[in-house]
RNA sequence: GCCCAGGUAGCUCAGUUGGUAGAGCAGCGGACUGAAAAUCCGCGUGUCGGUGGUUCAAUUCCGCCCCUGGGCA
């Protein structure tokens, strides 16, 4: 594959209060970039504080895209992002500013780097039938898709549903338009630097846990509040701290209990990560890691 | 001091009509193509509070002791 000498970019993941924000904006000032989200909880507008999202103090150091641009009635979706961040990621090659693309979300940046299949848009009622089938899924999934069936876990709802929906939807299975070449592999032909932040799992968890309690300071609780109105399926809600906070808003349980469950439930999410990036991103490993102490 | 209820996995608890025990959560490992901060899968030896006794066999039955709740003094 030939590399186009001005398509660069660099790419900072790296679990949760790793420090991915701080170092992208140093990067973004030493190198003239512009910093393009890829966490998929910090694209909603609503969820400043317990997303993390850089401030608008930290917005004003550096062109920032992609970060509370989505109404949080909304649900965002992969192909969104990379829609989104193809249009960010060439625009910055147009002007000659460095893309620096930072986030937490592992399947944004393996479709960013591998790209995606190249699935048609799915009618929503589709999906909302199969989300109220009250059957058995599964069995269901086997009769139009036993190829998938037979990959997909019984209990594992949502890719069934997925499944489901592209059958129906297309005509095609899931499998067969994965089977076919993605041809929006937008960094496929770039030259890029990669950077995975790695801290030891304990100081990991540590500086998560702190962190969490500097939002809870800033006023978590108050932003969770003004969001109770909206329907706790939206991809927004599901967001660490949203759930525990809304439980205990609700009065369906105290105030420690629901910091200790966002506590754990951000702990989980952590070693997801870890788990992610060693099993999916392996080319990252062999590349440009960086460690800091 | 007396009465009652408990002391079993890191936590909350179940259970064994006597044959050395199992769930949820946590933790660890894994999967991952339009909800991904999502969704799903796998991994359970712990002086069954201590100590004596009965028994072929005690975590289980009996005695004593210790600890924790609650009640009565």
């Amino acid at each position: 594959m030939v590399r186009s000498p001005n398509k660069r970019a660099l790419l900072i993941a790296g679990p949760t209060a790793s420090g991915k924000s701080a170092l992208a904006l140093q990067m973004a000032r030493e190198r003239s970039g512009v910093i393009i989200n890829a966490d998929a909880i910090q694209v909603y507008r609503e969820l400043r504080i317990l997303s993390a999202r850089p401030t608008p103090a930290e917005e004003a150091e550096a062109p920032h895209k992609l970060y509370g641009h989505v109404p949080g009635c909304n649900s965002y979706s992969v192909a969104r992002w990379l829609a989104d961040a193809t249009e960010a990621l060439e625009e910055a090659w147009r002007e000659g500013l460095l893309p620096i693309v930072t986030g937490g979300t592992g399947l944004y940046f393996k479709a960013l780097e591998q790209g995606l299949a190249d699935i048609p848009p799915i009618a929503p009622d589709i999906r909302e039938k199969w989300r109220s089938f009250d059957g058995d899924l599964h069995a269901e999934l086997d009769r139009r898709d036993p190829q998938a069936s037979g990959v997909l876990k019984p209990n594992d709802r949502q890719r069934i549903i997925r499944a489901l929906e592209v059958v129906e939807g297309t005509g095609k299975t899931l499998g067969h338009w994965q089977a076919a070449a993605s041809r929006n592999a937008v960094l496929a032909d770039a030259s890029v630097e990669r950077i995975f932040l790695e801290v030891p799992r304990d100081d990991q968890y540590a500086r998560a846990e702190a962190r969490f309690e500097r939002m809870m300071t800033e006023g978590a609780l108050e932003e969770v509040r003004t969001l109770q109105h909206l329907d706790p399926a939206l991809p927004m809600m599901k967001a660490i701290g949203v759930p525990e906070l809304s439980a205990y808003l609700r009065g369906e349980s105290g105030l420690d209990e629901a910091l200790t469950n966002a506590r754990t439930a951000t702990r989980n999410y952590i070693k997801r990560q870890f788990t992610w990036w060693r099993g999916q991103m392996k080319e990252w490993s062999m590349s440009g890691s960086r460690h800091l102490s």
